[in-house]
RNA sequence: GGGAGUUUAGCUCAGCUGGUUCAGAGCAUCUGCCUUACAAGCAGAGGGUCACUGGUUCGAAUCCAGUAACUCCCA
């Protein structure tokens, strides 16, 4: 569902660009994600008796080639379906020619600015997948452990021991120290001591480290530097051994001495058992503590050292620091500038290298003299080897090329240069005009792998930002607030949905609540109101075109109001809408020609127009409205494309190339604030109106009358009279000068009206709701006399306030003398 | 353990540089209506000490400090 709401948005942005002309380009394309993807072919190869083990790598990247021939374009036809006007016929795909060459010359470019090197590094290994993670894709989980208490004893003594606690006992084969609080007055004495490692009595020395904390566990910590990143760090500055008891695949190697061969968790209990059986285990405790697992395969992450290649970051983070901070690159929202900085801040050096086979291979060459060269080919590798070292005899033969493929990111991050193919041709015609874009659409969780990467990339390969604003999504979560993820299962299909509810239906359902930077508790019932307005929008259509037109009908004063009013008020919610979107609100921005369509056009506009039943429409009417409606619908159509498209070709006859798709979208022209205003008093009178007749059970069949009281000498305004007794169905509406005895009667804004009704007015019921109504009115201008007899703030309050507090007294006085007079009236 | 963010109606969220667009929107709820485009609808209504406690100010949902709860990132 992530990928449906991404995707909207991202319609949304380029059919809107579209819509006002620009040369809008939405280029759609899928990376290649080698560890999900060659996890599945693993285990498809297996459910078919075939182990990765048993093939070459040829054949099994055949075998992957097909997985993602076969499963690559799912996404894809799910975009079309949404509605997402992209420009299919630029689709790219990680692994394609131009972008793989495209990441073999970054590689070798870095490898030679000496900006990619090989190094030991604690990694996150997957012992699964048998390749290491980036810390972004190990997840943590609180799980429940148990903190074993085991004692070592001190070297040379019968009796002494040093109890350390720990999660992980198995790893007691790897310790190299025991590391204790310097100030801990418990383990004071045993400066320059040395402990046994049980089971196998191996004499470690126990070191001091203000790094420990004194109240976790004993306060004496077992230091294992192959296998804990922290201790690794304990390691190096203490220059303790290293060693390293695991296998790749999370056995126990020999160099743990006992429980060769045993998986980790196995080996975990048995050691446990050993170490109860022979007496160091003095106790065990319960424990909640975190665990990193993979995110690709779920298996329990591994902290392992092993040779990788690196991508130094310090240079590259400077400048895509700062294009951030300074603005040329925009955040929406801005809070993510936070969080970005602090990340830029802190950037440790990118692991590049993956252990699989689905990927771009690394294009490092191993020579015999143990240098490296980076190269396009084996045979170019051999050229710049012979020529950099002089090696005269040298043969294809004795090179090697590295094993391992690059992680997914380091082709992603090229993405808006390399889909130009600006890499191999920067002076290309396409990249000069598209490069650097514009908006780039994405989720907060990949902010810093993607994102702050593409940014590195663009400015060491373009000199110049990849895009100027950047979207943040928020993320799509279920009823219990979890990520709707395929792994989770909790994700509805997005095509059964758009069966259910049409792809338009979906696209505004997904909208309606999420605003950008939050995340959106996705709920059925959103794409149910996606629909219900996809439906109100074709009745509004029926309407319209069912209406009979008579040319000779002249067009009626009323009607010219309506359409003036409307007009009026499209224009205003135009600018607003405008105002959002250059704002980066979409929802905001739906939200208002939601109401423009479904409140101001459908319940106001239409009714004021709609003719008599069965009863035909003047020309210019229909021909106005019709201008109208398709201007909305051109308002509609970047978040509703399908709707819209049909009912524009539906409404007038069309030219063949002639699609809202392309068409200009309408432009906010000038505001006739008055008619606005004068439109809202109508609607404050005939919103009375219907409480009088809903209060009174009078049905709307039955027409009534209406007396209109002015007061304070103000003239009437008749502008919206007419349609006020169309809505109302008013029989009469006459404007009196004396009060009108037995009617029902209202105030708005100083004016008084009366429901003359045959039936008989209750006195004391409607003295009451007059009475209410003044204490209400007492008690607002209680608190603006308030206000205004503060000395303080007559003096310091801006003019405009004070005046505004001014009328305020003055208008709520007026209304409660002309209500107090309206009692003396009734009660006559 | 370090950093960031959030807290406003039953739900999801607006609310900019403190003051009539200041307590709002959509959905949900309730009450009438099968009124001839639409019951997937129409017309209305109710509903919030703006997390808590202080401070600044003539005036605080808004600014400041502290407290609490939740979320995310990093270790």
């Amino acid at each position: 569902m992530g990928h449906m709401l991404n995707n909207s948005i991202q319609d949304i942005f380029v059919r809107r660009a579209r819509m006002q002309g620009k040369n809008a380009l939405w280029l759609p394309g899928t990376d290649h994600a080698s560890i999900a993807t060659e996890a599945r072919v693993v285990a498809k190869l297996k459910d078919e008796g075939i182990s990765k083990k048993d093939i070459t790598r040829d054949e099994f990247l055949k075998h992957a080639w097909d997985w993602t021939n076969k499963h690559g374009g799912i996404i894809l036809e799910q975009l079309k379906k949404l509605g997402a006007s992209c420009d299919w016929e630029r689709t790219r795909f990680t692994m394609d020619e131009v972008l793989s060459e495209s990441v073999l010359l970054v590689f070798i470019d870095m490898f030679n600015k000496d900006l990619i090197y090989r190094g030991v590094r604690m990694v996150n290994w997957d012992p699964k997948a048998l390749t290491a993670v980036s810390d972004e894709e190990v997840i943590y989980k609180e799980v429940n452990s148990k903190l074993y208490h085991v004692r070592y004893q001190i070297e040379g003594t019968t009796d002494e021991w040093i109890t350390i606690a720990t999660t992980r006992p198995e790893t007691i084969l790897g310790d190299t120290a025991i590391c204790v609080h310097p100030e801990d007055e418990r383990y004071k004495n045993f400066k320059g001591k040395k402990a046994l490692v049980p089971l196998i009595n191996r004499s470690i020395p126990i070191i001091y480290d203000e790094y420990v904390e004194r109240e976790f566990g004993t306060g004496a910590l077992k230091v294992t530097p192959a296998h804990d990143i922290n201790d690794y760090n304990l390691g190096i500055k203490h220059k303790l051994k290293t060693i390293d008891i695991f296998n790749d695949n999370g056995t126990l190697n020999e160099k743990a001495e006992i429980l060769i061969g045993e998986e980790r968790f196995k080996a975990r209990k048995k050691i446990v058992d050993i170490l109860t059986d022979k007496g160091f285990l003095v106790k065990t405790e319960e424990i909640i503590n975190k665990i990193g697992c993979s995110e690709r395969t779920d298996e329990v992450i591994e902290p392992k050292l092993s040779m990788q290649w690196f991508m130094k970051m310090s240079e590259l983070a400077k400048p895509a620091l700062d294009v951030v901070m300074d603005d040329t690159i925009k955040f929406y929202p801005a809070k993510f500038k936070n969080t970005y900085r602090h990340w830029m801040e802190n950037v440790k050096d990118w692991c590049i290298s993956r252990q699989l086979w689905w990927g771009h291979r690394i294009p490092a060459y191993y020579l015999p003299n143990g240098e490296i060269v980076a190269a396009m080919s084996l045979e170019e590798a051999l050229k710049i080897a012979k020529e950099k070292y002089s090696y005269t005899d040298l043969k294809l033969e004795d090179l090697r090329q590295d094993e391992d493929v690059l992680d997914t990111w380091f082709s992603s991050w090229l993405w808006p240069v390399s889909v130009f193919d600006g890499i191999r041709n920067p002076e290309n015609p396409d990249i000069k005009y598209y490069y650097p874009t514009n908006d780039l659409i994405t989720a907060p969780e990949i902010l810093f792998f993607w994102v702050a990467r593409m940014i590195m990339a663009g400015l060491e390969y373009r000199n110049d930002i990849p895009f100027k604003n950047v979207y943040l999504t928020g993320i799509v979560r279920d009823k219990l607030g979890r990520k709707m993820s395929k792994s989770l299962g909790n994700s509805p299909d997005p095509i059964e949905l758009m069966e259910k509810y049409s792809a338009d239906g979906v696209r505004i359902g997904m909208l309606f609540c999420s605003p950008a930077g939050n995340d959106l508790p996705f709920d059925e019932t959103l794409c149910e109101q996606g629909r219900n307005f996809c439906n109100k929008i074709w009745n509004a259509f029926r309407l319209i075109k069912g209406w009979e037109i008579d040319n000779n009908l002249k067009q009626p004063a009323a009607n010219c109001i309506a359409i003036e009013w409307f007009n009026a008020k499209m224009n205003e919610e135009i600018a607003i809408i405008n105002d959002h979107f250059d704002k980066y609100r979409v929802s905001d921005a739906l939200m208002s020609v939601y109401k423009l369509v479904w409140d101001d056009f459908c319940s106001w506009y239409l009714e004021m127009i709609k003719p008599t039943y069965q009863e035909p429409i003047d020309k210019a009417t229909i021909e106005t409205t019709t201008e109208i409606f398709e201007k909305l619908l051109k308002l509609l159509h970047p978040f509703m494309p399908f709707i819209t498209e049909e009912l524009y070709h539906l409404i007038s006859e069309r030219k063949e190339k002639d699609c809202i798709l392309v068409a200009s979208l309408p432009s906010a022209g000038s505001v006739n604030k008055s008619i606005i205003e004068k439109f809202n008093n109508a609607k404050d009178v005939i919103m009375e109106v219907r409480n009088v007749r809903a209060q009174k059970n009078i049905p709307n069949k039955e027409a009534i009358k209406l007396y209109v009281k002015k007061n304070y000498k103000e003239q009437p305004d008749i502008t919206f009279d007419e349609l006020l007794c169309k809505l109302c169905n008013i029989e009469s509406l006459d404007y009196v000068i004396e009060k009108v005895d037995g009617a029902f009667t209202f105030v708005v804004r100083n004016t008084e009206f009366y429901i003359p009704l045959s039936s008989n007015i209750n006195v004391e019921e409607e003295i009451k709701k007059l009475i209410e109504e003044i204490n209400y009115t007492k008690g607002f201008l209680q608190s603006v006399i308030k206000k205004l007899s503060n000395v303080n703030f007559v003096a310091n309050a801006k003019a405009e306030i004070v005046d505004a507090e001014r009328k305020k007294q003055a208008d709520a006085e007026a209304k409660i003398k002309v209500m107090e007079e309206q009692i003396v009236a009734l009660r006559k």
